[in-house]
DNA sequence: AATATATGAATGAACG
DNA sequence: CGTTCATTCATATATT
């Protein structure tokens, strides 16, 4: 029985906001990440059998560094505004973060922000900003995180309260 | 592969026709959404460059539609629950803000927000949001003023003048 | 229903 | 570094 039994899981769920999602989008996005991953799929085949038969093709070759080497994706703003980070260029920044890339030095500026205007319009400035938001965003995090632990340590009760609000939330079909 | 994985539907709590989602759970797939996106751009770059240069190559040319038809960029439409604060919430909010509380401290907001949690769910961020929000609104409201004060233009070409700026982005290659 | 606006939230950049 | 500002994004509500 899933309703309101609170087994809800480990310590996944924080006491950060929930979403609701309808079956009609959670069936939405799974058709999405199955529709990317088979495109995936049959263009990297299609690369390994062109590979295989002509190894020379240029900028083709060292396919295994997928995120270091290619395309420019938009550029199109005119007007120069605040830097908006491509996606990929994004996937690259967490990448960095998540391993252990927190402070970067310089000279690791300097490389990265050449790696990512392959993907786009960058400059150090934004790369240095990046990290340094970062970095606070996540330890306010931490420390939001830590507290409402604390706070809620011997009090698990409201967060079943919070739990049983959205149980309420039904069905309009 | 990496990308891929079923932890999606393992966290997903079914409540009637709707599902919940941690903060966690929809950052995961965006990310994944995000990642395929960023391959699958990459690759099919890639696979025209190849393809200019060497179009008659076996084993590509049956496939070549492949990557032209499907994946819509469009991140999933999750309906995040925000915060609408009650009347009462805002009325006190509003003044607040006009009995000179523009940028409150910590406590404050921990105060106030302790306050409005007896009219209504709220947290402190909710709170800080909303006096910056407040902040901005009233700054550029009182720009737009002052403006068009000084200005002789007729009243309506001010907010003209706001949609006129849009309209030179543009126009990838 | 489709578009426009109001406003909560996210985030790049700047400040002290 | 911590905090705040400025801009943008996303969603709820209003208007047609």
């Amino acid at each position: 029985g899933a309703i309101g039994g609170g087994e809800v899981e480990r310590g996944v769920e924080r006491k950060g906001a929930t979403y609701v999602m309808t079956e009609g989008q959670i069936e939405e996005l799974r058709r999405q990440i199955a529709a990317y991953a088979a495109i995936c799929e049959q263009l990297a085949e299609m690369h390994r059998d062109a590979a295989a038969q002509q190894e020379s093709l240029a900028g083709m070759r060292n396919m295994s560094n997928v995120y270091l080497l290619p395309p420019p994706p938009q550029v199109p703003r005119i007007t120069k505004q605040r830097w908006i980070p491509t996606s990929m260029q994004l996937q690259i920044l967490e990448r960095e973060y998540s391993q252990g890339i927190e402070t970067p030095s310089k000279q690791y500026i300097k490389d990265i922000t050449s790696a990512l205007s392959l993907h786009g319009q960058i400059t150090e400035a934004n790369v240095y900003n990046w990290f340094q938001n970062k970095r606070a965003r996540m330890k306010r995090k931490r420390q939001n995180d830590t507290k409402s632990e604390a706070e809620t340590e011997s009090r698990d009760q409201k967060k079943a309260n919070k739990e049983t609000v959205r149980v309420q939330i039904d069905d309009p079909d």
